[in-house]
DNA sequence: AAAAACATTTGCCATTTGGCAAAAAGCGAT
DNA sequence: ATCGCTTTTTGCCAAATGGCAAATGTTTTT
């Protein structure tokens, strides 16, 4: 918990009593290896603070293929955008660690914290910014720069994920970074 | 004038009062094809919402090559996210006309009207998600259905940009762009 | 320990895309 | 119509990546 409040504080200011009331409305939730924190066209049942492990946002392409959009690591927030079913599901790669709230819970704390808003909006804006910065740096690259660039933004993760979520996520396939792995050492 | 009002009103309530308040706060800007809306390096000056033309979104890499992130077209926001600097420069492909704002007059607005933050964080997450959405299908793909995506993601646009542009939109040369065009048609 | 299931690497060859340069086409100014 | 400039198309060949299947390595189950 202290890690989210520490989070938090990267963001805003919150008083004693903020901070209690947060943590009041908090729950934890350890998720293990390969299950769900969101199904695809389920809606979101809670929003969650990633404590530990790694998370991997997937989808089904339209020709039944499996597609990593992206990976989240510790001390991120997780929340979808409105309420909406989510398209995409997200799945641990690793044991994970969460803090979770239900949705009405932080509906609460939205009510009552006044700048409680603001603050998610800052969070949120600034994922969006890191993950289209990333995403985007890809086009135009080759794979062997895509995944020297994948170890830099996703540091001590390459060996936490299966080769075939990286490929996937790379746009290549499983046999190419294998070989471009070798090259590389 | 009116286009943006109508524009921002899919994303909340205004009255009469305030849609007066926003007129007066609107200049119009006409920008000749080639021409900056936006500079790398410099602070943006001002927030604009484009009402005609095309804009795109470049910016040079670590090897000096220009690359084209994103294009603009009709009927959009085009607004930073914080007062940085801008990293990247913000060029007109076709003539252009905008309705735009000062930093100053669009304080005022977001402190005058009271749901306008929350009005222009949904368009600007509204932005950001199509954006992701049109960049991330990108990866793993081949190029042929990357130019076909685009295709249908910007109608009407690609007669309209040049090819060299949207090679490097898509990630390819413009010779690969030029064949794989030949080979649709 | 052996078997089964799964993940990664490798070989072989086909296909796609890049690099470079020249040719062709388009466009504006004269 | 012609010249000069820019954009797009082509040709040729090299390099990168994909597809498929077998081999090897790893982990889990029995």
């Amino acid at each position: 918990m202290k890690e989210f409040i520490k989070y938090l504080l990267q963001f805003g200011n919150l008083n004693q009593q903020q901070i209690h009331l947060i943590s009041s409305k908090a729950a934890e939730l350890e998720l293990p290896k390969d299950e769900y924190f969101w199904e695809a066209g389920k809606m979101p049942k809670h929003i969650g603070f990633l404590v530990n492990g790694i998370i991997r946002v997937a989808y089904y392409d339209n020709k039944g293929e499996e597609i990593t959009k992206y990976f989240f690591d510790e001390n991120h927030l997780i929340k979808d955008w409105d309420n909406f079913e989510a398209t995409f599901y997200l799945q641990a790669v690793t044991d994970c660690k969460f803090i979770t709230f239900t949705r009405k819970n932080w509906k609460e704390l939205s009510d009552t914290i006044l700048d409680w808003d603001k603050m998610i909006n800052k969070i949120m804006n600034k994922h969006h910014m890191e993950k289209l910065d990333k995403i985007g740096a890809m086009i135009s690259q080759d794979a062997t720069t895509r995944y020297l660039e994948f170890l830099e933004n996703f540091p001590n993760m390459a060996n936490r994920i299966p080769l075939s979520y990286i490929a996937s996520y790379l746009g290549i396939t499983q046999s190419s970074l294998s070989r471009i792995r070798k090259n590389i050492v």
